[in-house]
DNA sequence: GTCTGGTGCCTAATTAGCTTAGACATTGAT
DNA sequence: ATCAATGTCTAAGCTAATTAGGCACCAGAC
């Protein structure tokens, strides 16, 4: 069989950028990220992978919309996972969203952390901070103390999620430990409040 | 010109995994994990890339090779880093080890997560976690505390130096917030020593 | 001195993937 | 009916990993 010329070619299948995004993600959440690749993607899509160059960018292109479409998503379920709370009780819904969403997309937190060179990707950003800092502003802490203190939960958090993921906590109950990372921020930041309005 | 055939050839250099491996770190430290090639090694050797096969399993083989060395190599700096220091002076010692080797070190560092499926990385990795664990016995916790503490640690200095290495930490002084992130733990560590004392 | 085997490099060729260029069918507006 | 825009296609070039097989070099045996 060999047929050099006349094809019937299935032309104007209407693919736009939010299918790609979504076969991307589908391969991300199936194999991980390093198996995103245009080829599979366009396999997904039953299209070659030229084709995809109408929608994204190349391959860092793709990879940099998945990012800055995870980080949003990542932003709006920590938006949502302290409405009508304060204080630790926020702290600790806070926390536990932060820990399921990067639990329930491993991957997709993988990409969050992929610095990506565009306007888009910071404004994406920004959910996650200013949720954490709306939570801890209610502690009344100096301005700067209160951002060193973010960002320490901040860190606390990805470090423990990420040192999940990477199966590098060794065994026990990962469910309790991750407690005792915030009874541990808890205690320290109680004891910084309690220690400025003592003065 | 063309020449199809009788090449001098400059046989038998010998090369051996040492050096391959020395030049797989020169590229990782110079250019980052993900240009770290056989075809940038063998260049930078004047080798043709699969003579390297007789050193390293290709590319996954080497890359696993450079995370096994850059974890034994960061356990060493972690194990020396709190050699006849105790308490709280030890774990300031041991957390500024470890961001100091993170921050020159950062491709190393960020292959020291990468998942290596060999008896060696085990190895490897008990170093760090062995000095912690060290260092926080001098606290008497009780056993399944004291390992929730210890990763808790763990978590903050890995997530901080993650977050600083991803440029994701914002502006402000990080020195001083990673100070503060010692200062929040040794405070809740604190705690922790004298509420179980106390009892 | 010659043979012989191992080692470590080589070239050649295959495969997978990204990317660019240019062709052309389909669509919707005129 | 025509026409430009759009979105897909094929073809081709490039980089890189990997496998296969060849051959030089070296050491030791005789």
């Amino acid at each position: 069989m060999f047929k050099p010329y006349a094809r019937p070619m299935a032309r104007k299948r209407g693919l736009d950028h939010a299918d790609v995004l979504d076969a991307g993600f589908a391969i991300l959440d199936r194999d991980g990220a390093e198996r995103v690749t245009l080829k599979a993607v366009a396999d997904l899509l039953d299209v070659q992978s030229p084709s995809l160059y109408s929608h994204v960018a190349g391959l860092q292109g793709l990879l940099d919309d998945l990012a800055i479409a995870a980080t949003a998503a990542f932003g709006e379920a920590l938006r949502n996972s302290a409405i009508g709370i304060a204080g630790d009780d926020a702290v600790r819904a806070f926390a536990h969203a932060y820990r399921r969403w990067a639990i329930d997309h491993p991957a997709r937190y993988g990409l969050t952390l992929r610095s990506v060179d565009r306007p888009e990707r910071r404004a994406a950003g920004i959910g996650a901070v200013e949720t954490m800092d709306t939570i801890l502003a209610h502690y009344g802490l100096e301005s700067r103390e209160a951002s060193r203190v973010g960002r320490s939960l901040r860190a606390s958090l990805h470090g423990f999620v990420t040192l999940q993921a990477a199966d590098a906590l060794g065994r026990g109950d990962h469910d309790a430990s991750f407690e005792a990372v915030i009874d541990l921020f808890l205690d320290g930041l109680r004891g910084r409040v309690v220690a400025r309005s003592g003065t």
